[in-house]
DNA sequence: GTCTATAAATAGATAGAC
DNA sequence: GTCTATCTATTTATAGAC
C-alpha cells in the first residue's frame, strides 16, 4: 500500500495539491460556463481566473473543449450524487419533481453550466470523458425508471413518450424562463421556482 | 409622383434590386442562425452563401450584430403578421396554442433563428433595431392580451403571472426538446409538435 | 508543472480601385 | 455598390527555459 499500488495508494501531497489545483479550474469553468455559455468564455480568462497561466492550464486539459467537458462530468456527477440520495418511499412522480427543482436552484444560483447543443468539437469532448458519459446514462436510466414508473401509477400522462418526458425535464435545467424571470427582479428565488414546477408538470391550462 | 417625393414614389428598378438582395441576405441569416446558431456563423459565410463579398455585405449591415438583428427582426415580423392574421372567433387560449405550434412549425422546418440571450452587444443591436422592437412590443402586447383574457375566462392557469406565461410560450421558440426529439428520429413532425404542445398547455401530470 | 513569449489561425471590419 | 486585398484584434494552442 504505497505508491506502487496505485488503486489504493494515498494520494501524496503533490497528488493532493494536483487534484486541488483541477478542482479549482473546473469550478471556474464551472461559474464561466453558466454566466457567459461556452463561445463567450475564453481560455486567458479562465487561466486569469484560476490565477495560473495559460500553458499550466493546457497541461491539465489538452483543449477549451476538454475543460468544458470536464465542468459538465462534475455537474453530471453532481446531479448522480442528487439522485442517489433521494430517499426511497416518494413517489416517483415527486422525486422527478425533486430532481427539477435542484436544477432550477442551480440555475438561479449560477452554477448551472450549460452548452450549445449544436457544437460539434464540443459533442465530441463531451462523448469522448467516459465520466460524463457514464452520469449522464445513469441518470438517465434512474430518471427513465422513474417516469415509467410514474405513468403505470397514473400520475404521469402516459400519453407521452418517456423519452419525450425526459427531454423535457432535461430541458428545464437551461431553461431561459428562469434567468428572464430572474432579470425581471419581480419575483423571489423560490416563487420563480414555483412557477416553473407549475407550468413544467401542471401546465398552462387552468385545472 | 417621382423620385422627388420619397414616401409615395414606387421604387425604381435600382431600389428594388437592392431590396431584394438585402432580402437574400436576410434570409441566408435566417437559415445559418437557425442551423448553426450566432456565434457559429461567420460573415465570411453568409457573404459567400449570398454570393457576394464581404465588403459589399458591410455596405448593407454595419456589422455581424446588425445582420443578425435584421433577421430577427424580418422573424418578427412574420410572427406579427401570423398572429394578426388569426381568426377572431377562436378562444383566446387556442390562439396562443395556435401560435406555439407555429413556433414549433418554424423551428422544425429549420427557419426559426435564435440567439444567445447573454450576449450584450446583441442585445444593444437587438434594441437599436426599431422593427424588432416594434414588432416584439406588437407580439407581446397582443400575447399578453389573449393571455390575461384565457386566464379571466378560467381557461389558463390564474395562478400564474401573466409575464411568466408569455416568457413560457416564447421558450417555446427556442425549445431544445424539439431538435432533440426530431434527431431521435422516432416520431414524425406532427408527432413532435403535439408532445410539446402537451406538455406546454396540459403539462407532464396525469389528468 | 509553471512560467514568459510566441506561434498559428480565425474572424470582424476596412481601404481603395473600379 | 461591388470587388480584391489587407488590417487588426482576438483566441486557441505551443515552444522552450526553469
Amino acid at each position: 500500500m504505497n505508491s506502487r499500488d496505485p488503486v489504493s495508494a494515498k494520494p501524496s501531497f503533490k497528488e493532493q495539491m494536483l487534484a486541488a489545483r483541477e478542482e479549482a479550474i473546473i469550478q471556474t469553468v464551472n461559474r464561466l460556463l453558466a454566466e457567459k455559455g461556452f463561445d463567450a468564455m475564453t481560455v486567458d480568462e479562465v487561466a486569469a481566473d484560476v490565477g495560473i497561466a495559460k500553458a499550466s492550464l493546457y497541461k491539465h486539459f489538452p483543449s477549451k473543449e476538454d475543460l468544458a467537458a470536464a465542468a459538465m462530468a462534475r455537474a453530471m456527477e453532481r446531479a448522480c450524487d442528487f439522485v442517489a440520495a433521494l430517499p426511497e418511499d416518494v413517489a416517483p412522480r415527486d422525486k422527478l419533481k425533486s430532481v427539477v427543482r435542484w436544477t432550477l436552484e442551480m440555475q438561479l444560483a449560477g452554477q448551472m453550466p450549460s452548452l450549445p447543443s449544436q457544437n460539434s468539437s464540443l459533442r465530441a469532448a463531451l462523448m469522448g470523458n467516459v465520466s460524463y458519459m457514464d452520469g449522464l446514462m445513469r441518470v438517465s436510466d434512474q430518471l427513465g425508471a422513474w417516469i415509467e414508473s410514474a405513468q403505470a401509477q397514473g400520475t404521469l400522462n402516459a400519453a407521452l413518450p418517456p423519452v419525450a418526458v425526459l427531454y423535457t425535464l432535461f430541458a428545464r435545467a437551461c431553461d431561459p424562463v428562469v434567468e428572464f424571470l430572474k432579470a425581471g427582479g419581480q419575483h423571489s428565488d423560490e416563487e420563480i421556482i414555483g412557477f416553473v414546477l407549475s407550468t413544467c408538470f401542471d401546465g398552462l391550462n387552468s385545472r
